[in-house]
DNA sequence: CCAAACTTGATGTACGTAAATCAAAAAATC
DNA sequence: GATTTTTTGATTTACGTACATCAAGTTTGG
């Protein structure tokens, strides 16, 4: 059996309320005497009994998700996530609360942190704006003692504590590679759709694709980046612009909003020998790559992301490790034939 | 605040021992009073607090993975996984053991199962062998009320209340397209390296590969399958052997042991154009990948699997729901840009 | 050396559930 | 209607931890 409390006390020779003030690091303790406790804590190997402990302290675990307020179909799954999550709270002793943010508005993010540090919760997660002064109010918070995880987007030189998302480089040269593959011998240019540069995970997967498209296919050159701005419309607009060039082979959509590439891309499949690769599984591009409009698809588990996040948060507010490869968020890589 | 036991017996009108006795299935409840608490536990929402039970039973869950013995990349890092999960035991309240019985051998699994039956063990995780007299004796103990769920390689038919495992058919598949999309126009012979076709996952890899390949690349050829029975030397003689035709443009390896295989192609390197599929992630593919002498390596993730083995056993222990998209193993494509 | 401050022990209650015991009440049997 | 059987209640202990209280002991400071 492994060792209570009360072990630890009868090895280290004190009473029960001794090993109490030493493990709940509470005042009235001398030096030595802890000395004494901790040794004994550590000889017998004692590990407290978090589910005991929770059930003595009545704990829940508040826990904020900070999310932009984008109507997209990636981010509709990802507050259904969460309200999955939510209905599992009673079991998991979590008290979740979503809070919504204008998009690409670091001023907004800056103030619902200010408001959220007077409060108590035991860890928040948000989807990161890039921005210096997002930067230094979660640097803040981090070092007032609340766990912070980002989600979906990383803010890096932050002191965050974990980042549950995808690593978006790496996605943007998956994404090269596989195009080039793909098209294999054929050379002609390759239109990229993003949503805006402003976003750091659009940034960074532009970063990579065109990395490895210099590197190592040269005989496909990258159009300039049109900025659909998450918009079906704009991007619809946009694209079907950019196909009058008869040049172009491929496309690569990085951002969300991907159904106006999907249109554009039907109203210009008579002649088609394009190939395509998109981000996000939703209803719309799981269809497209059905129907052969799209040729794969890259995708972050949104399930995963929110799971991974409450999961860290808990580890992190009673001070424990995780399990890093089961908190690795993994670039899914879709062909019509391993979708779930 | 959640209702509690006390809450119930209240709302019913019958005391805590009552309560009790209803909610344990313990006897000694007329049928009218045993209706009016459980109408009670319903109107009021009750859920028991597992932690409570679990800490007042001084519960732990005995569980057994059956693993064959064979001496692969994989199945090292499958033991390896559960050796983290034993680590873990305390905090999740396992009790983890290990059997290991000869590969292939559908009698010695039996005979291992029957053994456990007399047991206790709240759980059994195995890699199936697919025979009759195997689902036979899982099917007994499923009935006896053992949760029993397959690991890497499913019994379909049988009564197994989960797998934790790809579909190896949508693998195949998967496998089939990469390849053919990657050779693009080029013609030619395909080989296949296998295992051994009486493995269950191994042929179920082999249907999904061909299929698509008919059905979608009809400009390559599959050769008959070599059968490298996992065996780095078996497979290292097979491949040189076949690499003699000069009409081979593909390659897929759909087992294990995979050194072989790579070793025959490092071989060949001089005139290569070959594209190369191979499963499983491991320090050999891994270098083999990032050299360019394997193109694409389909992995099922041991970690996860073996997690998510021990969190259904657990759930189907205590009757409770699993999170199904959180158990879907994932069939992870990698090519070099996406490693971990 | 005495009082104030600090340190420790002893003890009890609580969290929500499980499980056991014994007595009392109700129902079923003859 | 008496007796047996079944059903129910009341109460207690336990799991491992947290936390509070009060008394007693030990150090300090002046």
């Amino acid at each position: 059996m492994r060792p209570t409390v009360h072990d630890i006390a009868a090895a280290a020779g004190v009473s029960l309320a001794t090993v109490d003030r030493v493990l709940n690091q509470r005042p009235g303790v001398r030096h030595v005497t802890r000395e004494k406790v901790e040794t004994a804590i550590r000889e017998l190997g004692y590990i407290r009994d978090l589910a005991a402990a929770n059930l003595a302290k009545g704990r829940t675990y508040p826990l904020v998700f900070i999310l932009p307020a984008s109507d997209n179909s990636f981010m509709h799954g990802l507050n259904a996530e969460i309200r999955q999550a939510i209905l599992r709270s009673p079991a998991e002793r979590t008290d979740i609360r979503t809070i919504e943010v204008p998009a690409f508005d670091p001023a907004a993010l800056v103030s619902v942190l200010d408001e959220l540090s007077r409060g108590k919760p035991c860890g928040i997660a948000m989807v990161a704006t890039d921005a210096p002064e997002v930067r230094a109010i979660v640097d803040r918070l981090v070092r007032d003692g609340f766990p912070i995880v980002t989600l979906v987007s990383d803010l890096t030189g932050s002191l965050r504590h974990h980042y549950a998302g995808v690593d978006n480089i790496a996605a943007g040269r998956t994404a090269a590679r596989l195009l080039g593959r793909f098209l294999g011998p054929r050379k002609g240019d390759v239109a990229v759709l993003a949503g805006s540069m402003v976003v750091r995970d659009h940034r960074e997967r532009l970063e990579g694709f065109t990395s490895v498209m210099a590197e190592e296919f040269p005989d496909l050159a990258i159009l300039p980046v049109l900025e659909g701005r998450d918009d079906p419309e704009v991007a619809h607009r946009l694209v079907a612009d950019s196909l009058k060039n008869a040049g172009i082979v491929g496309v690569y959509s990085l951002g969300a909003g991907t159904r106006g590439l999907i249109r554009a891309l039907k109203e210009k499949a008579v002649d088609r020998t394009l190939t395509v690769i998109a981000h996000e599984l939703t209803v719309h591009t799981r269809a497209a790559l059905i129907d052969h409009t799209i040729d794969a698809i890259l995708n972050q588990d949104a399930g995963h992301e929110v799971r991974s996040a409450i999961r860290v948060l808990k580890a992190k507010a009673d001070g424990l490790a995780v399990i890093e490869a089961q908190e690795r968020i993994r670039l899914d890589i879709f062909l019509k034939d391993n979708l779930p």
